[in-house]
DNA sequence: CAATACACCG
């Protein structure tokens, strides 16, 4: 009953006051402290304890031992466990094989999955699909998760809420709305479309793939809500820039009794951030400590963040000395951000102090790097971004390629900066150069401290101009001319002056550009975009 | 035994 209610201590006292344990007992505080995350050494501890006593641990047993070892499961001992269960002759229990293929799943041994999968033909049941497929999503095999899905369709298992959630929750994470979509057409088929989970997924795959109108249209067609559906839809609007929209939802949320939680203010902090009301997210960062909501790291994150936006950099130093713990990455990355951004003349060596304690606490982040080299070419100091360039050779640390991506009738084409390989190249750098010329004359003048090298002016205009975004919708536009909106990927976040040029872009072709980069999305429109400068 | 939200993410 306490285990039920997650009463992890007085679990443990009525089990630690029993005379003598059985099976049963044995089990249950097992599972105890499986729900509750214990660490796995000890878990593994009172399996030793429970065998050493002389029982016969039986199909439960494994599977609490196995649901123990799964947050992050540890290969060898994953192994380990599989032989004992053999050893018991408790393989043929559905329940222990499903647990083991999570188990292996989650060690990253999908070989072994698709093994024990395989050897359980008959006796499989949704739990063993959704297992394998989520196994292939945590891995990173997208494209086999997707096959699997097929396989289950056409096999005689049908899909549940629990399979929708997974795959949905898959296209959110790489934007794949093509993707999601059709899982949303099965799901309706499937009549699973009206679950609470499968909806709040909906809600943000639709929001994270560009979609907020159908995130939207998914949220207030639902006829129940939980904290997870409120807080994507919150969330959802902050990361398209309608911040006042993710208010109202918020007030919303409110009057209809749920609870906000601190996921929820995180997500209303956030939401002011991208919109710019500075004032009204401290506003809401007092209310969150007045309702009892004791703010986390990242809570103080966000507010720096809000600052950051404003340019007050003299309050930032406040908040930081507020911070009750130590300040971490984050809030370094965060900081360091904002004296990108900001002109005070503080900036400089608030800035410093940022980038060495952010290299000191994470020397290996890659992203670290890059931030500390693009503010020291923001603030012109050459010397210093070189360093930060040489530092991320020293460290040997990979960082990511910046990359653009959009999805037409015939697939998805990639770009990365100064691409040559795309078989329309030609037509595509043409296009970009009458583009760029007609945005010139609208009043566009290339922003060159964003780029990174300390080249001549021309050679900087010319780095710029190649951008992977601009690539990308140079290509869209000599695919087509009619007025729907073009839809850019990106997988890091935008530059300054990829941002000027799309606002007068937009406004030149006369046609919206939904751009997402890897924070947030831009919806540009007549020259403007809906982050309003702030991102 | 499998599932949904945040955070400049991995």
């Amino acid at each position: 009953m306490y285990g039920e209610c997650g009463a992890r201590s007085e679990c443990w006292e009525v089990f630690n006051s029993m005379a003598e344990h059985d099976v049963v007992s044995w089990n249950s505080i097992m599972g105890v402290m499986a729900n509750s995350q214990a660490p796995i050494s000890e878990s593994v501890e009172v399996f030793s304890n429970m065998m050493r006593s002389g029982l016969t641990p039986n199909e439960v047993t494994f599977v609490n031992l196995l649901a123990a070892l799964s947050p992050l499961s540890v290969l060898e001992l994953g192994k380990q466990v599989h032989a004992v269960v053999l050893k018991h002759g408790a393989i043929e229990d559905k329940a222990v094989d499903n647990a083991l293929v999570s188990c292996y799943a989650k060690s990253g041994d999908m070989d072994s999955c698709e093994q024990l999968f395989s050897e359980m033909s008959g006796r499989r049941d949704a739990v063993s699909w959704n297992s394998l497929i989520s196994g292939y999503i945590y891995n990173g095999h997208l494209h086999e998760a997707l096959d699997c899905v097929w396989l289950m369709m056409h096999s005689d298992q049908m899909m549940d809420c629990c399979t929708f959630s997974i795959v949905l929750n898959a296209c959110a994470s790489v934007a794949a709305l093509e993707r999601g979509m059709e899982m949303h057409a099965f799901g309706i088929r499937s009549q699973l479309e009206s679950d609470v989970v499968v909806e709040s997924a909906l809600v943000d795959m639709y929001s994270k793939c560009g979609r907020i109108d159908y995130a939207s249209k998914v949220f207030n067609s639902m006829s129940q809500k939980n904290e997870f559906s409120w807080n994507s839809m919150i969330s959802g609007y902050a990361r398209h820039g309608l911040g006042r929209k993710a208010l109202d939802i918020f007030e919303e949320m409110q009057q209809s009794g749920a609870n906000p939680d601190n996921v929820t203010f995180v997500s209303v902090l956030s939401a002011c951030s991208h919109a710019g009301l500075v004032d009204r997210g401290l506003d809401y960062f007092e209310m969150m400590e007045d309702g009892g909501i004791l703010p986390q790291i990242e809570h103080y994150s966000c507010v720096i963040d809000l600052l950051g936006r404003a340019g007050k950099l003299t309050k930032i130093r406040e908040y930081i000395k507020r911070i009750p713990m130590k300040p971490n990455a984050l809030i370094w990355r965060t900081v360091l951000v904002a004296c990108q951004q900001s002109n005070d003349s503080e900036r400089i060596d608030l800035g410093r102090e940022a980038s060495r304690m952010l290299l000191e606490l994470e020397p290996q982040n890659p992203v670290n790097y890059v931030l500390a080299s693009n503010f020291y070419a923001a603030t012109g100091r050459w010397e210093d971004t070189v360093k930060a360039r040489a530092a991320i050779e020293g460290a040997a640390v990979k960082k990511e390629a910046g990359r653009s991506w959009v999805t037409l009738g015939d697939g998805v084409h990639t770009f990365i900066a100064g691409d040559r390989s795309h078989p329309n190249t030609k037509e595509i750098y043409e296009k970009l150069s009458v583009l760029i010329q007609k945005i010139r004359n609208a009043g566009y003048v290339p922003m060159t401290e964003f780029a990174l090298y300390d080249l001549e002016e021309e050679n900087k205009e010319e780095l710029l101009s190649y951008h992977s975004e601009k690539l990308a919708v140079a290509f869209v536009l000599t695919r087509s001319s009619s007025g729907v909106p073009i839809r850019i990927m990106k997988n890091l976040r935008v530059c300054g002056d990829c941002h000027m040029a799309f606002r007068y872009i937009s406004q030149v072709i006369g046609r919206q550009i939904i751009l997402r980069d890897s924070i947030r999305f831009h919806h540009f429109e007549d020259g403007n975009c809906s982050c309003g400068d702030y991102w």
